[in-house]
RNA sequence: CGGGGCGUAGCGCAGUUUGGUCAGCGCGCCUGGUUCGGGACCAGGAGGUCGGAGGUUCAAAUCCUCUCGCCCCGACCA
């Protein structure tokens, strides 16, 4: 058991803190509220980066770059942006030695800046659909950050695509739900609940805002990416006109969607454990580390190193270059060398001493599971990748699992706030409530409706109005 | 922004009530040795203007005033 992690049981979010610390994954900033993201933590960012991106692409959209710096006025200009986002932007009122003409926020997010850039670039029909994503970080001012979870400055990728038809934008939001949805179980090994937002907690200036809620092992849910569907509202306060075919002008469709950094808190809070770090070999930078050891130095150099080196290279050959790493550590004692690596989360872990080199086998332990394999020395080019695979399979497994175990359905406010109190975790409930009756539950049980499911029809009474019409929602205590 | 806690070595803390032999402990770090398959042990060593600024006093980590920052719980959020 590490003796540098507070057990999760006692502490989550003392836990929490611990396992980013004792994986070396961020630090804390000299400005609060800010962070910095350390290589064991951004190798893990560009591996969510660079597999989102070619999802991305699979679907068509290109990458372009926006500024840091936004007139204040385009924010103004679409009434609920504004009111949505001024309490937590930043603002640049002096620069050049002198006083700005006009102040300049400090983007908490892109929509007023594209969406003048669109109006440029958007005359006819044949202009669209455009399909950007941008990959940067943007400052939303925080009263209380949390590592990865809610830091003022933080990165991610934002998507604007705008559509000749409000059908054509509301496939592509739906489309790009659909991409994080599968990203997030496929290679973070996150079970997430996809649904719509309600009134209460959509994107400001959005029509329509489409989530993807994880629920983390405290049972609480984190909102790990977004799709909006913003209608006409920002063509029209950008003027993002077209002609169509038959000659008349029209306003442009338009959607944004979104994934952060966040997604890296929520592979923490789903996956690790009381040792530290565990990743899902998907998004893990580095998957295997293969341990070279030998009490006897002479041994070592001249016997088990090359061996090492060997497999070393067969792997490489079956993962990639950049996959499997040897350590050569070796003024440490194999047990902390073993530590260095749990606590790092790698996925698999092969030991290589005296008793393997006699026996041909190579001693393979699991990060998930702690179990120990043998595998011999000439199938370790199929047993590794089909080991990662389970993990991988595993993890997601465990999760839904836990998810499942944790999800209740009620019929009464009732059942709710005993569901809530004394199991916690998901909440299905039909809802036909006004935002004030949100309001009111969330005063009641701070738990709130993470989103309406997609794909229910059937029309019940509301647990909470008795009204007729409701529809399924998700509730839960959220990040 | 409200409520609570806390700033002393890289990290975690004791000391503050009762001002003076209080510059200390554990971990980590450095050196040497013995060890070595889930976090070793022994010996020696480096390291701090006690968050900052004023003040009280012969004397301040300790008392007073102001200030900065952090953590936890609430309202706001990817």
């Amino acid at each position: 058991m590490a003796r540098n992690i507070t057990p999760r049981e006692k502490d989550y979010s003392q836990w929490y803190l611990d396992v980013i610390k004792a994986a070396e994954m961020a630090d804390y900033a000299p400005v609060r509220g800010c962070m910095v993201i350390r290589p064991t933590g951004y190798a893990i960012w560009e591996s969510i980066q660079s597999q989102l991106d070619e999802r991305f692409k699979e679907t068509g959209h290109v990458n372009a770059y926006f500024p840091l710096l936004i007139p204040n006025s385009f924010l103004e200009k679409e009434a609920k942006h504004v009111e949505g986002f001024s309490p937590e932007c930043a603002v640049v009122t002096y620069a050049g030695g002198e006083e700005l003409e006009e102040p300049l926020v400090v983007r908490p997010t892109s929509e007023t800046v594209i969406g003048h850039m669109y109006s440029k670039w958007v005359q006819s029909w044949r202009d669209l659909p455009i399909l950007i994503n941008q990959w940067c970080n943007v400052v939303r001012w925080e009263k209380r950050p949390r590592l990865f979870l809610r830091t003022s400055e933080f990165l991610w990728q934002e998507g604007h695509t705008a559509h000749a038809t409000r059908e054509e934008a509301m496939e592509e939001t739906l489309r790009m739900l659909e991409v994080y949805r599968s990203f997030m179980e496929e290679v973070l090994a996150l079970p997430v609940i996809v649904g719509e937002k309600s009134e209460g907690e959509r994107f400001p200036g959005a029509e329509n805002t489409y989530t993807c809620e994880a629920m983390m092992t405290d049972k609480r849910a984190l909102q790990a990416g977004t799709s909006h569907f913003l209608g006409q509202n920002f063509s029209r306060a950008f003027d993002i006109r077209f002609q169509n075919k038959e000659g008349e002008l029209e306003y442009a469709w338009t959607t944004s969607w979104g994934a952060s950094t966040r997604l890296i808190g929520a592979i923490v809070m789903t996956h690790s454990d009381n040792d530290g770090l565990v990743l899902p070999p998907n998004v893990a930078p580095v998957k295997v580390v293969v341990i070279p050891i030998s009490p006897d130095q002479s041994r070592l150099q001249d016997k088990i190193l090359p061996e090492a080196k060997n497999i070393l290279e067969r792997l490489k050959k079956a993962l990639g270059r950049d996959q499997v790493i040897l350590d050569t550590q070796f003024h440490m004692r194999p047990g902390d060398r073993f530590f260095y690596h749990l606590q790092r989360g790698i996925p698999l872990r092969l030991e290589l001493g005296e008793a393997e080199l006699a026996s041909s086998r190579l001693r393979a332990v699991r990060r998930d599971t702690t179990e120990v394999i043998n595998i011999s020395l000439d199938a370790v080019d199929r047993e590794v990748p089909k080991l990662l695979d389970d993990i991988q399979g595993n993890l997601l497994e465990r999760a839904r699992t836990f998810r499942e175990q944790n999800t209740y359905q009620v019929n009464s406010f009732e059942e709710f706030k005993e569901a809530l109190n004394e199991k916690g975790g998901f909440i299905k409930a039909c809802f036909a409530g006004t935002p004030e009756d949100e309001r009111a539950i969330k005063e009641a049980t701070t738990a709130t409706i993470r989103c309406f499911l997609l794909d229910d029809s059937t029309e019940r009474t509301c647990f909470y109005t008795k009204k007729q019409g409701g529809r399924m929602a998700v509730f839960a205590k959220a990040y």
